[in-house]
DNA sequence: TAAATTGATTGTAATATTACGATAAAGTTA
DNA sequence: TAACTTTATCGTAATATTACAATCAATTTA
């Protein structure tokens, strides 16, 4: 009991979920954003944008990492982080084609 | 400790992260699949489409419910449920518009 | 009205997530 | 090399989520 159970959905779904649940938190969405803003990579002023304790954002980004969204590249002390942006297109196609079914059919209710 | 600290994010950033965690469950995005998929109302048979207990399924269709994303109809003794299609748009332009980024400009990384 | 059907609610166990202090690891600078 | 900076990892407490048995509530049917 407690745990998601994977093996009674299709991969699809499952995909879905997963990419739909690493976006359901707003700390990781504010990270995204703030990559995004600044158009170029980022390095630890993210702990200061958001108001987090550091290994709580670098928790956010490992979930974010693992899913492929961001990549990071160690620059001296600092790490540098960006959005892949070759994932980052994959994951919006495998959502939006989810979002994007036909809503008009619907008559009853 | 252990909640998430929603005050520390913007309300945009907390309602992209609500609607992205509600589609972050594979039997939420099974149940809203079924539902576009028979083009109307289902009624029990959802418990029967996805394997799991009728108590989940019923927790699950009340978290859709609350977000607005479906509707239920009482006919009789069952329960006819489908997707609230204006709510269904208007959450679908709020994660578009957070998916759809500029994703060309980053030149780093 | 009694039995049956359907779905919601309650209670609870198992598991997952979130957050952060402490500390480690790796590079940089004095 | 010692001190400093930056980020990751470990450990853990607090909270949330998932799943289901048991039960309740409402309607329908025999």
């Amino acid at each position: 009991m407690g745990a998601t159970k994977t093996e009674k959905f299709t991969e699809e779904q499952n995909t879905i979920a997963s990419f739909a649940k690493v976006l359901g938190h707003p700390a990781r969405v504010a990270i995204l954003q703030h990559l995004f803003k600044i158009n170029s990579c980022v390095c630890g002023d993210l702990v200061n944008e958001i108001g987090l304790a550091q290994p709580t954002i670098s928790q956010h980004l490992k979930e974010l990492k693992n899913l492929g969204l961001i990549k990071g590249n160690v620059e001296g002390t600092s790490v540098c982080y960006c959005i892949d942006t070759d994932n980052w297109t994959k994951m919006k196609e495998i959502i939006l084609k989810f979002l994007d079914q036909d809503v008009t059919k619907n008559t009853c209710c």
